[in-house]
DNA sequence: CAATGCGATGCGTTTTTTGCATCACCTACC
DNA sequence: GGTAGGTGATGCAAAAAACGCATCGCATTG
C-alpha cells in the first residue's frame, strides 16, 4: 500500500530510535526519511520526536501518534483480509506470541490443521516472555498471545483460560513410570531438567518446592521443550511439562511417559489465550482463534471463555 | 494532513457517486482523481467501485474499505485533538445531529457554556431525521446524535436517555394558561401548530390523537421551533414542545406559558443521546458529552445513563 | 442520430520527493 | 583536550510522481 509506506517509515523510526538506522532498514537515505518526519511534524503542528545525541525518541505526542499509526496499519490489513475473503480464498497473516511451553505441540498442530483448509494464510510464531508477549499485543506486533500464570493488564482481553496441571516426563522404563500419580518428593532421587527463564512452568515448580520442601536436583536448565523430551529419553532423568506442551502430538512422547504430579504438591497453572482489548482481528486470525478455542474446549473441558 | 488527502478523495467520490462531481468539489481535475482511484484499486488488488454509465458506485470491497477510511480519518482527528490537548488548549471539532425539537434551547445553551471554557473548539450542528442521524453516526459524519422515540440499531451506544413529557405552549393571556395541566381535549377549541415531518413530537401527538380521539385543528405544520414560539405569541393558538426545546432558555418563553399535557393522554417520549458503538471520541467531543450528560442528570433527574 | 455525460488514457508540464555532499552538534575514547 | 565516529538538519540538482489538457470509447437520452 502506498500511503501505508509513509506510516511504516515513522513506525520503524520509532522502533529503531534512530533515523539513520531506520533508513538502512527501509532502503532509503536518511535524508528522505528525515524530511518525511519533519514534514509530518509540520503537519501535526508539534514535534513527535525528541532529538537526542544518540538518535531520536518519541515524546508524548509521538506516543499518541504512533499508537494511532500502528492501530491504523493493523486495521488496514484486517480490512484487506476481509476483502480478499470476499473472493473465497482466505488470505492473511497471523502472529502469535507466547512462552516456550505454549508454542510446542499444541500450537503447531493447530496451525497445521488450519493451514490444511486455508493454505494462503501465513503464520508468525514468536517466542517471548509473558511481559514481552503482552507488550507485543499492545504494540500491534502480535494478534494473540499465550500467557502462563501472569498478572494480566486491563487492556488485554482473555479469550480462553485453560487449567494446566504439572506433569513429570520420564522414560517408559523408568522406575517412576509405574505410578499413575507422583508426589514431588518421588522425583528427588533423580536428576531433573527444569526450565531456565522465569516462566509459568518455573513458577509452578517453585511453588511446589516451597510447599513440599523438595529440593530437586536440577542438572540441566533449559526452556527448549524438544531438548527436555530428547534428554529424558537418553537418561533416567525427570523433566516437567504441562499437557499443552506434549499432549496430542503422536510422536514426541514415544518412549516416554507423562505422569501427573499430585495437585496438592503443585496446583495447576492457568494458561490464558489473550488478545488486545478493543481490537478487531483479521478474518484469518479470528477464525484461527475460534478453532483453537474450540479445540481447547474439547481437550480441556474446564476451559473458560 | 497530507496522506489524509488521498483518503478524503476516495471518501468524496464514494459520497458523490461520480468522479467528475467529486473532482469539482475537491478542486482538482477528474483525471487526477480517476488515476488516484485506479492506483488505489491496483494496490488493494481488486476494484472498489462499479463503473456505471452515470458514474461510479462502491462494490462490497469498496464498502468495507470506505468504512475503514472513515474510521481512520475520524480516529486521526481524535488523536490530533488529544495531542493539542497536551499543550493545554483544547481544540477540536464536534458534530452533533438530531431532530429540530432537540437542537433548540438545550443544545445552544450547552454549546455556549462549553465554549466559554474552550473557545478553540468548533461545533457543527446538523438537523436530521432520526434515521439520518443514525446513518450519520455510522458513517462517521457525526460524533453524537439526539434521537427521539426511535428504534435504535445495535451498532449505536446509548449514552443517556431522558423522559420528555409533552407540553402545550400558549400565550400568557391565553384562556388555557390558567391551568397547570391540560387534557388533550382542552386544546380542541383552538388552532394548533403541529410538527410537519415524521419526528418524535409528531409521534407523540399521534399517540394522543388515537388515545383520546381528539382531532386537533392544525392550522400550521412546521418543524421550526422558533416559528412555533413566535406564532403562538401572535395568535391564540396552541403549540407543542418538549422541555428540552424550551426549558432553560431565559428569553424564548417570554410572553408564553408551557403547560404539561396529562400523561394519561400522551405518555412521555424518550430522547436518547447516542454515539457510534466502539468509537472513541475526541477529547473535545467526549468532554462535551460529559457536560451534557451531567446537565441532563441535574435537570431531568430520571435520566438514565 | 446527434448530444450529453461518464470513466479511461497518452503526453507534455509542474510539483514533489529523493540522493549527494556538507554542516553543526554531541559523545566517547585515547 | 583533541580526534574519531555517531547523530539529525539543510542547500542544491536529479529523479520520480502527480497533474492538467486533449482525446478516446462507451452508454444513455432526447
Amino acid at each position: 500500500m502506498r500511503h501505508l509506506t509513509h506510516l511504516r517509515y515513522i513506525d520503524v523510526v520509532a522502533r529503531e530510535r534512530s533515523i539513520r538506522k531506520a533508513s538502512e532498514k527501509l532502503n532509503i537515505t536518511s535524508t528522505a526519511l528525515n524530511r518525511r518526519i519533519l514534514a509530518l511534524e509540520d503537519e501535526v503542528g508539534t514535534p513527535l520526536f525528541e532529538r537526542l545525541p544518540s538518535g531520536v525518541r518519541l515524546n508524548t505526542a509521538g506516543e499518541l501518534f504512533i499508537q494511532h499509526i500502528r492501530s491504523q496499519m493493523t486495521d488496514l490489513s484486517r480490512v484487506l483480509s476481509q476483502i480478499s475473503d470476499l473472493s473465497g480464498v482466505r488470505r492473511g497473516h497471523v502472529t502469535i506470541s507466547g512462552g516456550p511451553e505454549l508454542l510446542a505441540s499444541f500450537l503447531p498442530k493447530q496451525i497445521a490443521q488450519y493451514r490444511q483448509e486455508f493454505e494462503a494464510v501465513q503464520f508468525d510464531v514468536v517466542r517471548h516472555t509473558p511481559a514481552e508477549s503482552l507488550a507485543a499485543l499492545i504494540n500491534f506486533e502480535s494478534d494473540m498471545a499465550f500467557v502462563f500464570d501472569s498478572v494480566l493488564p486491563s487492556d488485554v482481553h482473555i479469550v480462553a483460560s485453560v487449567s494446566q496441571p504439572l506433569y513429570a516426563l520420564v522414560q517408559d522404563s523408568h522406575p517412576l513410570a509405574a505410578n499413575s500419580i507422583l508426589k514431588l518428593q518421588d522425583c528427588l532421587a533423580w536428576p531433573v531438567v527444569s526450565p531456565q527463564t522465569d516462566s509459568g512452568l518455573k513458577t509452578m515448580l517453585e511453588v511446589g518446592r516451597l510447599r513440599t520442601a523438595a529440593n530437586l536436583q536440577t542438572v540441566i536448565h533449559t526452556d527448549e521443550t524438544e531438548f527436555v523430551l530428547d534428554y529424558v529419553r537418553r537418561e533416567q532423568a525427570v523433566g516437567f511439562a504441562i499437557p499443552l506442551s506434549f499432549e496430542g502430538s503422536t510422536q514426541s512422547l514415544s518412549g516416554l511417559k507423562a505422569i501427573a504430579i499430585d495437585e496438592r504438591d503443585v496446583p495447576p497453572g492457568i494458561v490464558h489465550l489473550v488478545q488486545r482489548k478493543g481490537r478487531v482481528l483479521s478474518v484469518a486470525a479470528a477464525k484461527f482463534m475460534d478453532q483453537m478455542v474450540q479445540t481447547l474446549n474439547q481437550r480441556f473441558p474446564d476451559t473458560t471463555r
